[in-house]
DNA sequence: AATGAATGAGTGTTCATTCAT
DNA sequence: TATGAATGAACACTCATTCAT
């Protein structure tokens, strides 16, 4: 983001700009993970601006240099994590070719976003409601963005003729919906199966639903499920 | 459950608990709707009891009456959504006999309640986490419960030999978790389809991911997704 | 109390009257009673209207025909104890001739409704002082009234030559003060002797004080404080 | 405590951490005299937080930046009037030399400080049973440690002689409780005699009570109990 | 830039009191 | 006479926000 700069006076205004902003970005990424950190426990209301003034080892005051108000600070949180994960989806999918094996590519990847982000998951979805309308369309713009990905896997196996003529929005919506699911009903999965037992599972059902019968054959590891540890012999 | 009575002291004691329960359910509903109405909008935190006592046209003390404190009533507005919902699901399912249209109908029972118990099933995202340990476990109970004739149908059509083998389990959970983001991402389907559209899109996915490919034809209409208009003609 | 009355019409209203009075009376005292039981452990304003009525067995509404708010129960509760007190100590004295075994009769005595309402005495320390001034008047002339046997029996002694012509009314009402620390300094007192021996350590040192020289040798068993239990030998 | 200290940021710290605890003082005594006097007028029970954040000029909230809650703040009343008459009392006794006498001024001293906290001491009279056992605890030991300089100038006088052989705990803590009944019961001798007359009258009673026969003459003084005014000619 | 003392509106909750039955 | 549902003012306490330092 910072560009080169020429050396001279110019330059030192343009030094001292740079450290405010990392300073700035510094304290930023402090108060939104102390923030994150409350939060994900029992959702905005229950955490104090002083609580979270403490855990990010700063006083009350220094918060509202940096927010405006808590609503502020709690939008931030929320569009933090889903920024993060509309950051890392892609980065885990690129390298495939295959359509098919792409959507699965892409549903993983984001099946363990969410694991790995599981209270945050819950967060955007308990905490998105008390915002107000603007921040409710930036989220909702957010979330269609992060879904780009998987939606475009899926036109790409449609039309490579892999998938049945489908509303291809609905399933990928559907993907993003179970991978989430993870999160919002881990006391139901996490109790019967492993994580990576969920993925395998999910991605049978839903590739069972799209890919064409012809290509049962091709893709048979993925339409298989969880299958039984290796023999150890 | 009230016997008859020979008339005199004993019958007069039944009347006066029947009057007294009746009057006592009055006000509970009036109470849990008038909650329920104004959590639906922002969330409970942001309704104070002195609001909700003004909707239900009620003094606050009369609260405390019924309920111990908010978080009770909190949790029965809660458990009430879903208390109906597991009274109303089963109810619309019953008379179908074949085994595959017995899971479109639950699917499309499921949704229907969802679409008019819409803010109330956000409800029930939001607020769960803020409850109690006791109160969450009940929750998932009562969900587990309503899940239930989904999943004894999706077992049914796979015994029937019409589904594949599969994890009954989950497909079932996907289903209703499906139904539920008419309500999760309303936002989203809302703008691109009608609720009709929605219902038969979803179960064209998922039947065609469950039903054996030789069984495709017999139920070419639920596979085939929403329809254009009849010829007006 | 109740006058006999001659029979006829006349004497049906007085039956009825009579039958209401005895009514309210055994009312009064079931409230009363349920109401010092309950102040006694906390003090008043820990004890609500709620809890006096369930106490007592009765609704709120009924305490309101007998009382006309909290502040009058109250005030009743403290009279009613004050009262029994002026009530019992001239019973428990009379008998005695000696001017000085009077004065050591009459502590005794109050000592000992003391020890046996340990608690309500303590109640009407704690509560007096948030009547009005009307009662707190009223209070303090039954104090006054009540301490007149001691009084009394002081001034016997006096001008019975046995004790020193001293401040009887100062004197007396530092026996009945003394009295009462048995109830206000009972974690002091109870830890370290007998009921019995406070009260003859008690009054040794004020006969010591009061009793003319030459006739402590006449009394020399009251003066002598607390003895070691009889030889058993 | 505060050591000197070198310049710089040291000193720096210290100097702000003593301006800290100078400007908390400055706030606990202020919050202690409001509660004290508004208490003092009706008990803690009449008395809001709101009331004793107007009476000292400050805003509800703060009260609860220095106590932790009501029942603090009452405790911290409390105590605050009992330390004060632990710190007052030792002080007024310690010149006087002769055992008798030093009793005598052991008596005086703590009368002259019930007198000048008469509403206060009848606050703790009020106000302990209220607390919780610990506080209790606390009350009690301050109590008895207020009452040691009595205890010990009597058995000063006992084991000089001058006092008869008794139990001395029990004499002193009678001295101590006639002291508190000046504010217990102030509308009694208030109306009767003058302070002076009050302390003289009691001392003469009480000293009656101790003191050998042989050593009347010697304090004469101190048993001719109050004297009418001087010759005024 | 950073602090944290101070504010005061707002919250959940209690409870004396009333009154229709 | 007796009930207890209903009221609503009052309370203790919290916490987002401000601002002097």
């Amino acid at each position: 983001m910072a560009t080169t700069t020429a050396p001279g006076t110019a330059s030192r205004q343009n030094a001292d700009a740079e450290a405010r902003n990392a300073r700035e970005d510094v304290r930023t990424r402090q108060l939104l993970d102390a923030a994150a950190r409350l939060m994900q426990q029992t959702g905005s209301h229950q955490v104090s601006m002083k609580a979270i003034a403490d855990e990010a080892g700063v006083s009350v005051g220094l918060i509202y240099r940096y927010y405006d108000s808590k609503e502020a600070l709690v939008r931030a949180v929320i569009i933090g994590v889903l920024d993060e994960m509309a950051y890392n989806i892609p980065r885990a999918i690129e390298p495939v070719e295959d359509p098919v094996r792409k959507v699965a590519a892409a549903f993983t990847a984001y099946a363990e976003v969410i694991r790995d982000n599981r209270r945050a998951t819950l967060l955007t979805y308990r905490e998105t409601a008390s915002l107000d309308r603007e921040s409710q369309d930036l989220i909702k713009n957010l979330e269609m963005q992060t879904g780009q990905p998987m939606l475009q896997a899926t036109q790409g196996a449609i039309e490579a003729g892999l998938f049945r003529r489908m509303n291809a929005r609905v399933f990928s919506y559907d993907l993003l919906l179970i991978a989430h699911s993870w999160a919002l009903k881990f006391w139901y999965f996490s109790e019967r199966m492993s994580f990576e037992d969920f993925v395998s599972t999910q991605l049978s059902i839903a590739l069972y639903g799209a890919l064409l019968p012809e290509y049962h054959d091709t893709y048979a590891d993925l339409l298989a499920g969880p299958q039984p540890p290796a023999d150890k012999q």
